[in-house]
DNA sequence: AGCTATTTATAACA
DNA sequence: TTGTTATAAATAGCT
């Protein structure tokens, strides 16, 4: 139809490429829509130009064709997965749910709360359990506490050698300004009490009730 | 084109419009086939016959152009809703997820595990808690513990009363058939010891230690 | 399904 | 882009 022959190939000129296109699209969707209404069938149409621009005709509405479409035609791929992935996720969430109910409950039950409903057995068991955990709280307890006394410790010793260095320093001083003194003013000998800087008591004890004293 | 103008309207007779379906939809079919490589468009076309079946061309694709045109199209409406969903639900169950850890770690530190990472604050703080838990537990089991014993004695008192009932009757029959046989045969006294039934200890002393006897 | 008279679509041109 | 026109293609009504 037209002036010559037309073979089915890529029309080279885009000139007349873009014209065919625009007129053979437009007969196109003509005649999908006489398809419609000439014999009562259900069309559904999309072109997409080189360019990118949609053209449709849909006489049932495209989303409509197109799911009737994916029922009919492809019983799976994307929408089944969708929603097998969401049956998935939902009952994760229903088991975590039901986890976190039996976790708060133990949990209330453990704290002494919520023991209406619990047989004696139940409570014996409970019971035995929070002995047990009472047991290795204070165990870490004193745990902690022997290593807070360690720390301390080796503080002190620490602070008693700085105290050794600083008395030895000024001893040391000391000594060089006496020697200075005694070479400056040999006359006037003088005999202060330096050493009683040893004297101040400066070890801690510190222990369990006990505990021997290293 | 044809041998008689076509109006565009539902074709009545139901054997015309069957070929002429069958016709134009090949046409289209063909059309929309030439329009795809003259013109190097993306072109689908699904087409349902009134009898539901499905005939449908896309020569990129069917499941690509559709995908294609809800991307360009309907940026939002189903997918997106599904999306929204989605996400939505899978906040929740991380969130959940994360609520559960939270809670089996502290269950933990209540039982005296994991206690490692505990400061001395917090063990205190678990300690007293475990000793009031314990206060709650030991109470609870007491408190079962009357019930039960109430239920005994209460089992005890009627098993008491069946009891009695039962000796008196014994001792009815006894006494009826003591005196059929007296009358029967009165010539031989017979002294025996039916009264020692009532001598057997029944009561039984159930209760806690230190409560005292009712 | 084929055929064919006729209508329709459209390639080339303006 | 739109319109015209010569001509190819499609197809309604028949067989």
């Amino acid at each position: 139809m037209g002036r010559g022959k037309t073979q089915v190939k890529l029309i080279e000129d885009r000139t007349s490429r873009r014209v065919a296109f625009s007129k053979r699209r437009s007969g196109l969707h003509r005649k999908a829509f006489q398809l419609s209404v000439l014999c009562d069938a259900e069309v559904a149409l999309i072109v997409f130009s080189p360019g990118g621009r949609l053209y449709e005709f849909a006489n049932a509405g495209m989303q409509n064709t197109i799911g009737r479409y994916n029922e009919t035609n492809t019983k799976d791929s994307t929408s089944n997965q969708v929603h097998q992935d969401i049956e998935k996720i939902k009952a994760d969430a229903e088991a975590l749910s039901k986890k976190l109910d039996a976790l708060e409950a133990c949990k209330r039950k453990i704290l002494g709360s919520n023991l209406e409903e619990c047989s004696i057995e139940e409570l014996q068991s409970i019971e035995d359990r929070t002995e047990k955990s009472l047991l290795s709280i204070r165990t870490m307890k004193a745990r902690r506490l022997e290593e807070q006394l360690a720390k301390l410790r080796q503080n002190v010793v620490k602070l008693s050698h700085h105290k050794q260095e600083l008395y030895f320093q000024y001893q040391k001083e000391h000594h060089l300004a006496m020697a200075a003194a005694a070479s400056a003013m040999a006359t006037f000998p003088d005999d202060d009490d330096h050493h009683d800087v040893m004297d101040v008591e400066t070890e801690l004890f510190l222990g369990l009730p006990g505990s021997s004293r290293s």
